[in-house]
DNA sequence: AAACCGGGGGC
DNA sequence: GCCCCAGGTTT
């Protein structure tokens, strides 16, 4: 009877790992927590490669945790250079200086005290202890939820937080407590080399036997792919104030939607429009809604409701004396930035200059 | 241009 | 505690 065929998960990755694993990065020699640490957060944003030659100048320039731990971040951030992330490289430098003052400088050997370290989560913190240390932690990453989920067929996507739940359950149930540190990293070595995200080499790969993603013929239909974003829908109520041939509109603060364009002012009820007609400094008057339409941004939709509020009385003289709200006349438009909803609602046939004479 | 990705952080 | 996003790169 074939290896393949019944060997347990871990053994046919285990058995994988001697003849195909990588065994001598440069973070696979003197495997202290320290070294994979800095090879881990390396490793999150960069592929192997390129992380080569900054992990050999990083550590020939920090080669403890206490050297980053006392170095100045500039210094650190510029041995990051090109990497990317800065973020990263300062929850490295934070947490490097929180072993220094909360755990005498050795780095921690517990999981929930890796984990309180900026910058390391579960999966990060069980491959530093497992692979320094052989401590029997599962990982998961997104290599691992690759391998795991096409290898049973799992549906859903990582991110619901019910796969997250059950791929840690699996990692956790797979992972053997021998070898934990060679399978970890043979995991790994799959995902990056085998168990590909677009071009798997199932014929290369150990547990293909009982694959359940090849077996139903398309391994790259997992994980599933989060569905388009369904993106929030707001509403926006469009105050479209008009006197005469002339609407009220404010320029938008520069931050946000439509930053620094002008609009027409906006609210989110019909409950608000009083308060913010008196904030104008004009009176309540009757409305009539206009047709209204969905503007779609990259994150929401924004279902509008034009209303047309017709000023009676001439507008106060210095409406507008805060420069941003202007009247913007429909017979000499000003020359300003108008969001795309702006311009659309200004062509409404309904809002036309009226013929004079 | 869209997916990706562990962790941070906002709510 | 849950959900969403930042931040660059890969596909």
């Amino acid at each position: 009877m074939s290896n393949s065929d019944n060997a347990t998960f871990a053994t046919r990755i285990l058995d994988w790992y001697q003849i195909h694993g990588r065994k001598t990065l440069p973070w696979q020699e003197d495997k202290t927590p320290y070294r994979v640490w800095v090879s881990e957060i390396m490793l999150q944003q960069t592929q192997v490669a390129t992380v080569i030659p900054y992990y050999q100048r990083f550590m020939a320039r920090f080669p403890d945790v206490l050297a980053l731990a006392d170095a100045p971040i500039d210094e650190v951030l510029h041995h990051w250079t090109g990497l990317g992330y800065y973020a990263r490289a300062r929850n490295l430098h934070k947490a490097a200086q929180q072993i220094r003052d909360l755990h005498g400088g050795l780095f921690p050997e517990r999981l929930d005290e890796v984990m309180a370290l900026p910058g390391i989560g579960r999966s990060t913190a069980g491959a530093v202890l497992s692979l320094s240390l052989g401590q029997p932690h599962a990982i998961l990453d997104g290599n691992v939820k690759r391998v795991l989920t096409r290898w049973l067929a799992l549906p859903g996507w990582p991110g619901q937080k019910q796969v997250e739940n059950d791929l840690w359950e699996l990692a956790t149930r797979l992972t053997p407590r021998l070898g934990v540190a060679h399978y970890n990293q043979a995991m790994m070595d799959m995902g990056a080399t085998v168990c590909t995200r677009s071009k798997p080499a199932c014929d290369r790969c150990p547990v293909q036997a009982d694959c359940q993603g090849l077996s139903q013929g398309n391994p790259t239909a997992y994980p599933n792919s989060k569905p388009k974003k369904s993106i929030p829908a707001r509403n926006g109520i469009m105050l479209i104030i008009r006197h005469g041939d002339q609407l009220l509109l404010e320029k938008r603060p520069p931050q946000g939607i439509w930053g620094g364009l002008y609009c027409f002012p906006q609210v989110e009820s019909l409950a608000e429009i009083e308060g913010r007609l008196q904030g104008l400094g004009l009176d309540e008057t009757g409305y009539q809604e206009l047709a209204g339409f969905r503007h779609t941004f990259s994150h929401f939709h924004l279902d509008i409701r034009p209303l047309l509020i017709e000023m009676a009385a001439p507008p106060p003289p210095l409406l507008m004396e805060a420069d941003s709200r202007l009247w913007y006349n429909l017979r000499h438009p000003a020359e300003v930035g108008l969001a795309a909803a702006t311009a659309r609602l200004l062509a409404y046939p309904d809002l036309q200059p009226q013929r004079s004479t």
